[in-house]
DNA sequence: GAAGACATGTAAAATGTTACATGATTGC
DNA sequence: GCAATCATGTAACATTTTACATGTCTTC
């Protein structure tokens, strides 16, 4: 089994879903089409790591509910165990950022500004999942929804991260020159190696 | 074309490579195995958007020099004009996160650790490349070497946000609970969205 | 009345990875 | 002597995307 795979069997260790639903999910992960996740379950259930139910709807289709197998909960720990691939970042942002000399500065501020308008919606609704999150009593290590909870913090992180790189590269663009920048980038880059290991708190 | 093509593009628009140096550029922004980088040049070259000279070497095999024509300068303009596609991140390291309950702390907590390892691999590598764009006397934003500076600033703070994202679920690991820190993180956000706009500086 | 969410599936085309092929040089 | 780097290419396989199919309900 594929990555796909392992990826629909963490899902469902959490929680059952159906196929629609898991495509939701799944592009938090492992981005996938529904016309790859329904012969996979097909294929993972033929295999005994899923089994499913049939849930009558009205007025909307009936939707087959995956739940986790024994089987699979055991596949899904051996794979864990093993350490994960490389991970994988394509984004046609950085090629055209990578050309902006061919755009001019103008048009490379709008691909940036572009940019931040995107990141600022994904903010929001991610904020706005964090705040759902926080809306529970008790929230382990341990809870199913703890990894559910990691993956949120991260890409909110990762957006805002996104989102002051943006305002940096515009701030360069308006300024024309970088030199300083620079120095004081690689600077921070090697006060930050002295200071790790040390708890940022000390600082204060 | 596809974003491959315009991946190449971009490269040989800042400077001429063989295939097998092209190889190694992509993997900053859209990777790619000599598989497929070679038969895709052969393509493009068809089209008339590349040329390439034999360079004869002593001691390895020739190179084959590729150069970007008038007609692909253009295709590249044209291309980087519409706005990009979505980014695709896929990274089973994440899947894993996910399923840490299955895990057990002390797994987790490796399985942290070790990508913190790889981190600072990476940061390491970046910072000495950052070091040497410092060298530099003018980098104007006009420059050809612009958009690799900021591609490679880019990956040194998202490497960095990585690692302080990996460093607080460490934290979390070890306490066990999360809700003060769930509030702490939704707080910010909010104060941030407050402060966007101000310059920083106007703080201290 | 059009667009989008809900819901599941198949087929074809494009894209990406692994394996097969070859061969010299350099550093451990 | 073994692995890695340099260097280019093809073939087979796996994965992913786009298009083809169908149909209801809800919101603008």
């Amino acid at each position: 089994m594929n990555t796909l795979g392992y990826a629909i069997l963490s899902a469902l260790g959490r929680k059952s879903y159906s196929g629609y639903e898991l495509g939701k999910y799944l592009e938090n992960v492992w981005p996938a089409k529904h016309s790859q996740i329904y012969p996979m379950l097909t294929k993972m259930e033929e295999k005994g790591f899923l089994v499913h139910e049939i849930v009558e709807q009205v007025g909307r289709p009936n939707k087959k509910i995956y739940s986790i197998t024994e089987k699979g909960t055991e596949a899904l720990k051996k794979w864990i165990a093993k350490s994960p691939s490389e991970q994988i970042h394509r984004d046609e942002f950085l090629i055209k950022v990578y050309s902006s000399w061919l755009l001019g500065e103008e048009n490379s501020a709008k691909l940036v500004h572009d940019r931040i308008a995107k990141l600022d919606e994904s903010i929001a609704s991610l904020s706005d999942k964090i705040t759902e999150m926080e809306q529970m009593e008790e929230l382990e290590t341990t809870s199913k929804d703890f990894g559910r909870y990691l993956l949120f913090s991260r890409k909110f992180r990762l957006a805002k991260e996104e989102k002051d790189w943006c305002q940096w590269v515009l701030g360069l663009l308006k300024n024309k020159k970088v030199n300083f920048t620079v120095f004081c980038l690689a600077f921070t880059g090697r006060f930050n190696l002295l200071l790790d290991g040390l708890p940022w708190i000390a600082l204060i």
